[in-house]
DNA sequence: GAGGGCGAAACGGTCGACAATATAAGATGT
DNA sequence: ACATCTTATATTGTCGACCGTTTCGCCCTC
């Protein structure tokens, strides 16, 4: 397979080298099982092993890899019974426990931020631009998390989340990118309308169903666990 | 001050070094806030930077550290809020669901491993070998969370669990230490019966036992949030 | 005396080479 | 032919040196 290394001269070298595997494994370029050695990577990418090593390091904690000392790294599967029963559980404590932070202490400050957040969502919503709608999804959710000065949260939600969303990347409708979209606006609202419980549970709710349109999708096309594969 | 390599030949240099800072933060050596230099922990350990860089970055996804890219990386804070409302709950959901998975599918195969494990607790315990029973206590969930086929749980059950321990490992009665031996008695014995409902409340029950002597204690002896400062 | 560049120091990031380990292939003895 | 030891190979782990970025103190200017 081919690989490139990531614009974005501002990053380090290891950032851009996480951001092309993670996108290849996304894509399905890489599925479970297939190795990674870090000396092919860094050949195809043009850099050395160092960065390579840091970057498998960080996908390995963010469960895209798994790695054998001394023998080999491979790309880790997922099923949706971990999906279902762990992770999301898992990001619906972690999010609501920053959702509450924010309803209590600042408002004010975050807020805003993500309405502008959803209005760039409307706009990739409208033109159909999936990957558009995603990232912002995975932005708007990020902000909500480091709207909290406690650290141990958004660190355990940066090494689930982005694994979830490795089955949400593939055949998304434009109706299914809208209701994405208007979830967030649902969960904003509650918000400024000061109600705990609700805001709580659309949250919770709008995590869910993404979950659930991911095990839709699975057993639709495909007849093993796997996600890939 | 001092800092010596952790014995254990077998291990890689990185797995040393990473044990070695581990019980420093464990013991106090390291508070929140310290900074620590990958040349300095190179040289006080006679190793290169290299494998100092990669436990330093696994000790950041376990959350006993933060980096600041380019700039440095410090011993971070932990907080009871987190403890409780985050990090326990997630703790919980993991261990429920490998709870469960190994009632239903291989109990012949890891019972008998929890048993040994608890016995060897017992004798810690009746020794009052306080860091004996934190480990054997250790060994009997990780190996609970390994009975699985399923990566993921194991995963993020890794990098949340060390951090509460970070706690827990200070100031502990000869009674307290009994206690937690025979709340894995309970579970295991639950797990023996087969009824499904009552071994989780009881697992449940007893993470949660430990996450209430840790506020007790933190509670008694600092006058601020920070577990340990 | 205050503000703004300038340069050096400190530190993390990257590099290329070498060592350690595990697997597989081949040789050797029976 | 089979098991066992030996050797070769692929790949990760570690090393020492160098590069890039950030920070901070110095000096110069106004």
């Amino acid at each position: 397979m081919t690989l490139q290394l990531s614009e974005g001269v501002h990053a380090s070298i290891r950032e851009r080298i996480a951001v092309s595997l993670r996108q290849a494994i996304l894509a399905g370029d890489l599925v479970p099982g297939d190795r990674v050695v870090e000396a092919d990577v860094a050949t195809k990418l043009g850099t050395s092993r160092a960065p390579v090593r840091e970057a498998l390091g960080q996908l390995v904690n963010e469960g895209f890899l798994e790695s054998l000392p001394y023998r080999a790294t491979r790309v880790s599967s997922l099923t949706t019974t971990e999906v279902s029963e762990v992770l999301v559980p898992i990001r619906v404590i972690a999010e609501t426990f920053a959702l509450r932070h924010v309803m209590k202490n600042d408002q004010a400050t975050t807020i805003p931020e993500l309405w502008s957040i959803v209005a760039a969502m409307r706009i990739c919503a409208e033109q159909a631009d999936r990957l558009g709608v995603i990232e912002n999804d995975l932005t708007f959710h990020r902000k909500l998390m480091e709207a909290t000065p406690y650290t141990h949260p958004a660190r355990v939600w940066s090494s689930i989340t982005p694994v979830i969303y490795r089955a949400f990347a593939v055949g998304t409708t434009h109706a299914v990118l809208n209701d994405t979209t208007e979830g967030h606006v649902a969960v904003l609202r509650a918000i400024e309308a000061g109600d705990e419980q609700p805001a709580v549970a659309l949250l919770t709710e709008h995590i869910e169903e993404m979950e659930l349109r991911f095990i839709a999708q699975d057993a639709s096309h495909a007849s093993e666990e796997d996600v890939h594969g």
